[in-house]
DNA sequence: AAGTTTAACTTAATCGATTTAGTTCGTTAG
DNA sequence: CTAACGAACTAAATCGATTAAGTTAAACTT
């Protein structure tokens, strides 16, 4: 094994100073032509490269942002994180990914051992947990030592940070209203329970669209269910109860898998999609674009939404007065993805 | 903005010097109790935590292990990472994932920033580029240096590492090989072409199933597609094709995506599955739990695999002969996952 | 010739922590 | 009464890099 090439060891090959060697690879006037040449030859001789660790210390900041997250096998948040991951690059910074595994005590963990040197800002989407226990203080020391944070998708309010949103309700009204042009009346919609943020915004989204045609909203037709990133016994249970009962002839969900998994209970009961039901979904990820029928999906753009989180927060790290900056929430907007589970729109 | 707290500065405020202060919070005998309580009342008291990145300057380590993937929009690899996680956390490191997108020059960038400092191993996933390319500097160069590598899934010859692999010849008879004791004989398989290894292997599986049942193996029934970890127009062409052409009563795929491919061509057709045509594909993913029907599946554990390359990678890291020790590959065993593509056993 | 510049370096401080090698002062032994 | 010892600290080196503040000797000025 050979040990690492540094600074010292090539000053004293070279028969120089430390601050020689250093001065002569940044391209110091103060060091002649001849002994830049000699240096520069053997630093790039035996492939030198600067410790990035002794470099941060120096510097005090890391060119490092370090990105927290609920879950990683989560097809959404993979999406994010690679919009993070190109902007960074572009911008040349580095990203650290961390897992809270919907947990306030990992959450916690994680940031202070990201926040004692690791990274300069943090771009994140708060656990579940934490959520509940509305326990923000990791979050507020962070912020007081000066660390710009970001948060994405799951927000919450009376934080000093900017904010990157999908436009959550718009969204929802997008595909709710696409039902109700192509002749749904009656719509049902498979949602959260309010206390998880988006969840709640796609309801409020569903009712806007309702009430944008006159139609009434019956409270009956709103489920509301537990969990929203799985698709737990328990739900299945009820989202079979639930489209048995009541005879839709659109459905609307705020995931996925509850799309999926009303397809599969709609077709245990002989309906056709979208003849007799129309389904239509937010997310728009590989299970719509994959399943038999197809789902119309209201897409997210979260490498958008990763790209301009991170670039949010990058301008922050390099503005000067980022401490007297006002706090900024952006919406990033969705689209519909129209396929097989709705009718064309006639024209 | 309050500034971070640092030994210096308690120092300065206890009016002690800075070793000591270093001392008492290490609990050193050297310095007497009454001074020690009062330097951890007041680090307690506020929230002194120690900078990593001068622990890890001084320490010569930094306890992270970093983790260099093809991409992060994949559920395989994202259980992987959950896994690595997982161990990665119990044993007290942290882990850094970046991102090559299938690029060769993207994953040698990655390696040597990450080698500069920032981690003390690599777990690795080799991209599609560098195994056209066959060019691995970049791995034997942190080799050198004495960092330990661990290779995952996609892997190849010739360097010194360890590596942890899917028991993919494995995994494929067995699903093969479950067709054929539910009745099926002509059974297709849709895989990739040879120099992606993992397609390779499954394809040697199947034939190997085939030969175990003495049924002769047919070269029109196997269809090797050029992406593996995507599904194109092109392979979509080419699976419609094949599957029409051929009259099968069974096909196993290397992927989910072909099979919801094929699935969906098989419908088309108007054929009943599993009644008609059985369908196995390799990873147990989303799609595979919730396609109607849903598919059976070769469940690949990427946890199990994960949790295995980061404790291999963290027993390097930790014996103190490792440069002597040898390289080892560990195989993860698969299992069948049965759902509703595939006829039950009759026993 | 004496003083001033300047080119080309080197020394030393610094980032934040750890640790080895001192230092200081009170107590005890001979 | 003084040497020795030990308790409780402090000083300084170190990790690898950057940089402000010296240093030295040659060149130049007047």
């Amino acid at each position: 094994m050979k040990r690492k090439l540094t600074l010292k060891l090539i000053a004293k090959e070279l028969g120089v100073s430390i601050s020689t060697v250093s001065k002569a690879l940044r391209d110091s006037p103060e060091i002649s032509e001849e002994t830049r040449e000699k240096i520069k030859a053997y630093a790039k001789l035996y492939n030198y490269k600067p410790n990035n660790i002794a470099l941060s210390l120096k510097n005090r900041r890391t060119n490092t942002i370090g990105v927290i997250i609920p879950q990683i096998v989560h097809h959404f948040f993979t999406t994010v994180i690679s919009g993070i991951e190109q902007e960074a690059r572009d911008r040349n910074y580095n990203v650290i990914i961390c897992l809270s595994n919907n947990g306030f005590d990992k959450e916690v963990e994680n940031m202070e051992l990201l926040a004692n040197g690791s990274t300069d800002g943090f771009i994140l989407s708060i656990s579940k947990e934490t959520m509940l226990k509305e326990d923000y203080h990791h979050l507020n020391e962070v912020i007081e030592q000066g660390m710009p944070v970001v948060m994405f998708d799951r927000v919450v309010e009376g934080i000093s940070c900017d904010r990157v949103l999908i436009d959550d309700k718009a969204g929802a009204k997008k595909g709710v209203s696409h039902m109700i042009r192509t002749g749904c009346r009656k719509i049902g919609i498979i949602t959260s329970e309010d206390y998880i943020s988006v969840g709640r915004l796609r309801t409020e989204g569903y009712l806007d669209a309702l009430d944008d045609y006159g139609i009434a909203a019956n409270d009956n037709l709103i489920l509301k269910l537990d969990n929203i990133d799985d698709l737990t016994e328990e739900s299945k249970k009820r989202i079979e109860e639930f489209v048995t009962k009541n005879d839709l002839d659109g459905i609307f969900t705020v995931n996925e898998f509850f799309a999926v998994h009303a397809t599969r209970v709609l077709t245990k009961l002989g309906k056709k999609i979208p003849e007799d039901v129309s389904i239509v979904c937010f997310t728009d990820g590989q299970l719509s674009e994959n399943m038999i029928p197809s789902l119309t999906a209201v897409s997210q753009h979260g490498e958008e939404m990763g790209r301009k989180a991170a670039s949010i927060l990058i301008e922050k790290l390099e503005r000067e007065d980022s401490e007297t900056a006002p706090y900024d929430t952006a919406y990033i907007d969705t689209s519909l993805v129209e396929r097989e589970s709705t009718r064309k729109l006639n024209r």
